[in-house]
RNA sequence: GGAGGCGUGGCCGAGUGGUUUAAGGCGCACGCCUGGAAAGCGUGUUGGGGGCAACCCCUCGGAGGUUCGAAUCCUCUCGCCUCCGCCA
């Protein structure tokens, strides 16, 4: 969120970034609400200052102050009541205001983000008709989403064989690129809190709701090891001396929205995955450097991989609430009819909006507490990552490439053949 | 799951209803001292909100409650520790 205090200040922008987002926001509401809400707040400071003076003060009777002390407590009951709705109200429509928006960011909806590179692999020519994901994966062993969907249901597969290896490889693969830039390895709970979720900017509740919960708890299944990063810094004035803090959380991820249309099949949109994530505390002043850093280890890892890709400057309509500039990666999947671009991960720089929510602070040079700025990278997705490794490197005769980046951590395979 | 104990500022720690305006220490900042430093001495230092300011309000894990008045009493809740039970 943004402080409340500069909203206020600043309501012509504050609109204009709405707008600019796409997004309706009753900010209108919200700012007869918070003029509301200050008049009431003030009345009750000057009641509890006029109570707090009568129960100091010690030249006055026990029975004098009861007097006067009761009457000043049933008034600041009443004003309670009143203000109690108010601040409700305000406080709804204050998490759903967006952050600022990069001034760079393509205006517009998601159509509009701009391609602003691309990965050093060229599409691949098939001099044969290629595969999509699931006919390549099956023939080869490689995954079995008919007894997934017996035992989870539709959005669930097992992997198999060469596929479980696959996944095991392409995480410790992402891990070591993202170590290498100096991130820390985090096993992560793939557990959060209601609270946690809300803090991240994650909605565990209500029909918006992409996260699965825990019934009877208050607990939710994570649907990015981002959260529980981010949570691990949350309430707490890091030491400065301690900053950037740099991790990599590997973690399944929990998705609960249903895939439809040819375009998620197979293990593209799916209710469970693995992902690592990276994750960045930091200073203001630092984080547009992490976050060109950050994109550059999403390239170099899919550079790696030799799978062609686009990188996408995303367009202000289409960015999360928290993100103030997000890029993405697209990966050319050869499987789909034609082949199409497809999101394999993303970058966001979120500033302060999100430390504001989770009360993660630092000391600045006059010692004086101020929010870090966090941001947040997929260093590697397995399933979206596994789908353009099979599509791009499949071989007439139905087996993969192995890219040589790969090999060593799949025990110098070099394809995975049938059976 | 059962029994008991404990949560106080960046950190440690005193504090069982009213000068607590949260003692004391560490750390940090500034000053004195010094050729420079250390030590020593002095001053400042929880965090958040409001106000031009003086100053005011909130903040002792969290949420309620009792009271003229709560870190302190009550209820619920979260977390940590010890012992027992269960368990890969």
């Amino acid at each position: 969120m943004l402080d409340r205090r500069f909203i206020l200040e600043n309501q012509d922008l504050i609109r204009s970034n709405i707008a600019r987002r796409e997004m309706s926001v009753d900010f209108d509401r919200f700012v007869a609400l918070e003029d509301q809400r200050r008049a009431l707040q003030k009345k009750i400071e000057d009641v509890r200052a006029a109570s707090n003076a009568i129960a100091k003060n010690r030249d006055m009777s026990v029975d004098e102050k009861r007097a006067q002390g009761t009457a000043l407590r049933e008034e600041e009951t009443k004003l309670n009541a009143e203000i109690a709705p108010i601040e409700a109200e305000a406080q709804q429509i204050y998490l759903t205001i967006p952050n600022l928006t990069y001034e760079g960011s393509p205006k517009g909806g998601e159509d509009a983000s701009a391609e602003i590179d691309f990965g050093k692999a060229p599409k691949p020519e098939f001099a044969f008709q290629p595969k999509d994901h699931i006919e390549l994966m099956e023939n080869l062993g490689m995954v079995n989403l008919s007894a997934a969907a017996k035992v989870a249901g539709s959005g669930f597969y097992f992997l198999t064989g060469a596929g479980a290896l696959l996944e095991m490889a392409l995480v410790r693969y992402g891990l070591d690129m993202a170590m290498a830039e100096g991130f820390t390895p985090v096993i992560t709970p793939d557990l959060a809190r209601d609270s946690l979720m809300q803090g991240a900017g994650f909605v565990p509740r209500g029909n918006e709701s992409n996260t699965y919960r825990i019934e009877d708890t208050d607990l939710n299944l994570i649907a990015t090891s981002e959260i529980t990063l981010v949570g691990m810094t949350a309430d707490e004035i890091v030491d400065t001396s301690k900053l950037p803090i740099k991790l990599a959380g590997m973690s399944h991820c929990f998705r609960s929205e249903r895939a439809h249309g040819s375009l998620t099949r197979g293990i593209y949109r799916v209710h469970q995955f693995t992902k690592t994530e990276m994750v960045i505390v930091c200073l203001p002043e630092e984080a547009e450097a992490h976050h060109m850093k950050m994109r550059e280890i999403e390239q170099r890892v899919f550079d790696g991989l030799e799978i062609p890709y686009r990188v996408l400057e995303i367009a202000t309509g289409d960015l999360g609430a928290s993100a103030y500039r997000k890029f993405d990666l697209e990966a050319w999947m050869p499987g789909r009819s034609g082949g199409s671009w497809g999101e394999i991960t993303s970058t966001s720089n979120c500033t302060d909006f999100q430390a504001r929510r989770l009360n993660i602070r630092y000391r600045d040079a006059a010692g004086k507490p101020q929010f870090a700025y966090t941001l947040n990278g997929t260093a590697l997705s397995v399933c979206r990552a596994m789908i353009a490794l099979v599509e791009n490197h499949q071989q007439a005769d139905g087996s993969i490439r192995i890219p040589a980046a790969l090999r060593p951590y799949m025990g110098g395979m070099e394809f995975i053949r049938p059976k």
